[in-house]
RNA sequence: GGACCUGUGGUGCAGCUCGGAGUGCACGCCGGCCUGUCAAGCCGGAGGUCGCGGGUUCAAAUCCCGUCAGGUCCGCCA
């Protein structure tokens, strides 16, 4: 039907004549027997000279038949990729009418999100939605080359899979054939796969749809999307290089330059230096540990078990009403309070001064510190919070983050590593550690001795991947012997019926020999949401639902008929 | 479950503090003119349940309460 693409006419093909079909992006009328129609598929926009009488409307689709032909001197157009030249002589035949769009076609048209999702397939047609959709489509390509490379067999797990209550909410699928019973979409294929390795698969993975029905938000949907991978007889170290190769083929494939090596930090450093476990470190400054400089001071305020720094740059000019609001703001996410410096020049020049309420109470030992340790010269803000170890980072963390936040699509990819999480959380009100990561994570080998009697000092071999500040997966070596699994199980206060009842079959299969294995996940939406410089997933996701869960395409989710839930056995509560 | 922001012709906004006739801007749409435009230009025109419901008031887009929708975040997401 057609002999190529619109936005791939270029100076080469100046002489050709070519058949080209599309949507009619813009038409510039002069009288009756000259129109200029800018006609756009998929590839680009390529401007068609109309010397007929032909009634063109907003995204009609035509088919357009012509001669390339470079455009007169002067009339070429830079901002288009194809504005070296124009398909003259046209005849034109409309394949389609359209009714005017609800929204111009066009990347620079901002319009509201539910009136774009209503029309999703009208917004697909803008370039930056085509753009995005086939940047996902080369990441999925490069991944699944470069898993195939390594010699991991791509397999299919259930949709349809056994309730097995574990952290995230379920899907549930009710069963026709067994009234009153269920099924439920996986959160992830994470028992599937620990099957797959029980069952001599080796090396397994899966561009997987997972399914969480939790609340949404710009980096969540129920659906996502994830590079699933196993591996038996392999360590960490391996699992690390398998996705790193995948992660830095897929960002090759996108951007056309391989990002460097990617670096591992481990958690407890991403806790000191950045006040989270997933740093963004396009933010140069860190977190500093001020302990030492206050270890025998006399103010009250900044006696604490630590006390931690953060270097504002260029800073100092923060006005009084911001600074309350800072230390205010410090204040909700759950530290004491906020100590706060400007980083002045000194009267008659040479050094720095100290704008504070603390200043004055501060010895001249303190302050000279202070800056040395955090580097702060005039012009800086000084942020610095004394608490708990863990509060006065995470805010100083949260505070970095939020006072030098940069857009996604802004500075270079920083992926890192981060490693040897610790294998439980905080003690819950049941009295047991809460896992940190999921039951069947392997202890640190080091540490094998101390869970039972220092629980909370446990790292664990498990691992997240992060990409400036977004948390795009985790992973970790699994348990694969029945007495190390028994005493996690028993830590965390799983019974041994409900070990049974929630993992008895996998518990099952590791009787009947289990490799030891190890594997990883990480969000392939999320990945390319930041490739693409998006700050939400719905960029790169065709047809996703609204922060409530409903799409304004299809009406979803909506009642059934009384009889479909009659078969299915289920009766609806309050009717 | 909670906090905040937004909702005004098809689209994006202004108007809202301090109530006074649906007032304005840009784009789009319709008609006319126009043979080198390219976010074409010029002239003319149509298009509104100010999200919805209630309250206050002589009078509500504007103030108050509730509710719905979209967004951002907290909780949640092993």
């Amino acid at each position: 039907m057609r002999t190529g693409l619109c936005g791939e006419v270029g100076l080469d093909d100046v002489g050709a004549r070519v058949r080209l079909c599309g949507w009619v992006a813009r038409r510039r009328e002069h009288g009756e027997h000259l129109a200029f129609v800018d006609l756009r598929d998929r590839s680009g926009i390529v401007q068609c000279v109309v010397d007929t009488s032909v009634d063109l409307r907003s995204e009609y689709v035509v088919c357009v038949s012509g001669v390339v032909r470079r455009r007169p001197e002067g009339m070429e157009n830079p901002n288009l990729e194809t504005g070296e030249v124009e398909i003259g002589d046209c005849t034109v035949e409309v394949l389609s009418v359209a009714e005017p769009p609800p929204f111009l076609v066009e990347d620079r048209a901002d319009v509201e999100e539910a009136v774009r999702l209503r029309h999703r397939y009208v917004d697909l047609r803008r370039p930056r939605m085509q753009a995005n959709l086939r940047l996902r489509a080369t990441v999925v390509s490069a991944i699944r080359r470069a898993m195939e490379r390594q010699g991991f067999c791509e397999i299919e797990t259930p949709l349809l899979w056994s309730p097995t209550p574990e952290g995230a909410r379920e899907f549930a699928v009710p069963s026709r054939l067994h009234p009153g019973t269920f099924y439920v979409l996986p959160q992830s294929p994470q028992i599937a796969k620990q099957l797959l390795m029980v069952g001599g698969v080796d090396r397994y993975y899966q561009i997987a749809r997972c399914l969480r029905d939790e609340d949404l938000r710009a980096d969540r949907q129920f659906e996502f999307t994830q590079l699933d991978m196993e591996a038996s007889f392999v360590t960490q170290d391996d699992v690390l290089g398998f996705v790193s190769e995948a992660v830095l083929d897929a960002a090759e494939a996108a951007t056309g330059s391989r990002p460097p090596a990617i670096e591992q930090m481990s958690w407890a450093e991403a806790l000191d230096r950045y006040g989270t476990d997933k740093p963004d470190l396009r933010i140069e400054t860190a977190i500093v540990d001020l302990g030492e400089v206050f270890a025998s001071s006399e103010v009250r305020a900044l006696a604490a078990p630590a006390v931690k720094g953060l270097r504002v740059r260029g800073g100092s000019g923060t006005s009084r009403a911001a600074l309350d609001a800072l230390v205010e703001r410090a204040k909700a996410l759950g530290a004491r309070g906020l100590a706060w410096f400007r980083v002045n020049e000194r009267e008659g020049g040479g050094g720095s001064s100290l704008d504070s309420p603390l200043a004055r109470v501060l010895s001249e030992e303190e302050r000279e510190g202070l800056l040395r340790a955090t580097g702060a010269a005039p012009g800086d803000l000084v942020l610095v919070v004394a608490d708990e170890h863990r509060t006065a980072c995470t805010v100083l963390g949260q505070l970095r983050v939020e006072l030098a936040a940069k857009p996604v699509g802004e500075g270079p990819h920083r992926y890192v590593w981060v490693v040897q999480f610790p294998l439980f959380e905080a003690i819950g009100a049941d009295g047991h550690p809460a896992a940190a990561h999921h039951p069947f994570t392997m202890p640190h080998p080091d540490d094998l001795d101390r869970i039972e009697t220092d629980p909370l000092s446990v790292r664990s071999q498990a691992y997240d991947l992060v990409l400036n500040g977004w948390e795009l997966g985790s992973g970790s070596v699994r348990i694969h012997r029945a007495d190390v699994q028994a005493r996690v199980f028993k830590a965390l206060g799983v019974s041994d019926e409900d070990a049974e009842s929630r993992f008895g079959f996998l518990m099952n299969a590791f009787r009947y020999g289990a490799p030891p294995h190890a594997g990883f996940a990480f969000g392939i939406d999320r990945l390319v949401a930041v490739l693409a410089g998006e700050e939400s997933i719905r960029e790169v996701v065709a047809f996703p639902k609204t922060q409530s869960g409903s799409d304004p395409l299809t009406g979803a989710p909506k009642p059934l008929p009384v009889s479909s839930l009659a078969e299915l056995g289920i009766r609806i509560a309050g009717r």
